[in-house]
DNA sequence: ATATACTTTAGAATCATTATAAAGTATAAA
DNA sequence: TTTATACTTTATAATGATTCTAAAGTATAT
């Protein structure tokens, strides 16, 4: 939970300009302890609602991308209709309740250690995602 | 590896009609032993190749889903632009090569089982799936 | 104060996928 | 075999998330 000039200070950090626009997607994304997902969609409609100024949606589209880049969020892949993000940037998976179609947090400790006894030549392990699918026991 | 008239009887067995159109797509994707990976794209090029017939693209999406639906084909998802289906539909995981963006499987043996230590009240797992990014290793 | 590189923006473009609705076909029953 | 009917195929339009464009705006170093 960071105040704007705490923002403006991480921004600059990372090379990328500490505008209007990328302070308030950080309020609406970081000035809570909490994390959570998102869509793009989601995330409009939170501008709409915790801001007065309104971002264009190439600049949110632009600064997520930014965001991911800088490692300051996670791309979750579900389904190929729309991308979920995730403030949760530390090691996790996920849960994906296909009933509810919502996500929800595996802490690390939730899952044993995958281990991948394949290996190819000239090639190194990026990341590993477990997606886990459920829905109503019955 | 089925003859046309086996793939007739498969077809109806699942209560889909035995069309020119279902039989020729069942001859590109499991007239071979080896299972692959696919996107549409993918396969009106190989329709295009190994049939002399013109399948609409309507028709292509339309009976890739009936398939899915059937479990003859899995669906698998990865942070693309594009669905990607597998032919084979046994237990497995994957490598996603980002550098070629081409899919690998991951037998069951190469990866350790998956244990998932969360428990959610009223909820069963219903499908756990790993995927694995690579990349050039420098 | 100013030059410059970085940002934002509205709107157009893209592209995989889905919807539409008319023509064609498999199938069961007569 | 004919016919009625439900299922399929098809070309084409529509959809919708995302990316592109290029002009106007802004942060920042000098």
């Amino acid at each position: 939970m960071l105040s704007s000039p705490e923002y403006t200070e991480k921004l600059r950090k990372s090379g990328l300009r500490p505008t209007q626009q990328r302070i308030n997607i950080c309020k609406v994304l970081f000035n809570t302890d909490k994390t959570f997902h998102f869509t793009i969609n989601d995330l409009v409609k939170m501008i709409e609602v915790n801001t007065n100024e309104k971002i264009s949606l190439a600049t949110i589209y632009n600064t997520i991308h930014a965001f991911e880049k800088k490692g300051y969020l996670k791309e979750i892949v579900i389904n190929s209709s729309q991308t979920y993000f995730d403030t949760n940037t530390s090691n996790h998976h996920h849960f994906f309740d296909e009933n509810k179609k919502e996500l929800i947090d595996l802490k690390e400790e939730d899952v044993e250690p995958i281990r991948i006894k394949k290996i190819i030549p000239g090639k190194k392990i990026k990341s590993v995602e477990v997606l886990v699918k459920i829905d109503t026991d019955k």
